[in-house]
DNA sequence: TACTGGATTCACT
DNA sequence: GTGAATCCAGTAA
């Protein structure tokens, strides 16, 4: 398995997402496979729309983690990208690997597919809070490319990138067996 | 200093 | 399908 170093978030941020899926995500000795990730540049949606306290990470780094409280009551994990520029890369779900006690527990859910199928989710699921904000790849947290080759991929929204098994399914994505579904939109 | 609303999730109908 | 939970960054004054 390689491990991504920071030049893997210098190159365009939507490209960056693309080149998520797939890969594996390590922090807190949980384990699980990127298959949904969405791109945020600076345009309207993003808080990279301006430069300000929270969003400055996106304008000074590359390759670093981005954490944030949504709602105020869930975290979402983000990579900033882009070496010459501004963004981040939220990573919206992923397949649980590793110390899939651990994320049941913290989720308080015994459901492989409701574990790390949303953003907040996620976060609950690997012990994610703002602490984590800032930290640079390597430290608690690392990204692996273990080979695994994406063969249906599909945006399907802006920026919002996901594995297609079927397109008579909604998204969420899955990857393999394992179903990650959510409420509305289908793919054609 | 006060107000507003959000890159979500879940329970309930 | 709808609404509540929850808190903090950003903004306006």
């Amino acid at each position: 398995m390689r491990k991504l170093s920071q030049e893997f978030f210098a190159g365009n941020t939507t490209t960056v997402a693309r080149n998520l899926l797939g890969k594996i995500i390590v922090l807190n000795g949980c384990k699980a496979r990127i298959v949904e990730t969405e791109a945020y540049k600076q345009d309207k949606a993003s808080h990279a729309v301006v430069k300000t306290d929270r969003s400055a990470l996106m304008y000074d780094t590359y390759g670093n983690v981005y954490v944030y409280l949504i709602y105020g009551m869930y975290y979402c994990l983000n990579f900033t990208a882009e070496k010459n520029g501004v963004g981040a890369v939220l990573i919206r779900a992923a397949e649980p690997l590793e110390a899939i006690e651990d994320m049941k527990r913290r989720r308080g859910v015994e459901d492989l597919r409701n574990l790390c199928s949303g953003p907040g989710k996620l976060c609950q699921a690997f012990g994610i809070n703002k602490n984590h904000n800032g930290l640079q790849l390597g430290e608690e947290i690392a990204l692996y490319d273990d080979g695994f080759i994406i063969e249906d991929e599909a945006i399907v929204a802006d920026g919002r990138i996901g594995i297609k098994e079927d397109a008579h399914l909604p998204w969420r994505f899955f990857l393999k067996n394992n179903v990650f579904v959510s409420k509305g939109k289908v793919i054609k």
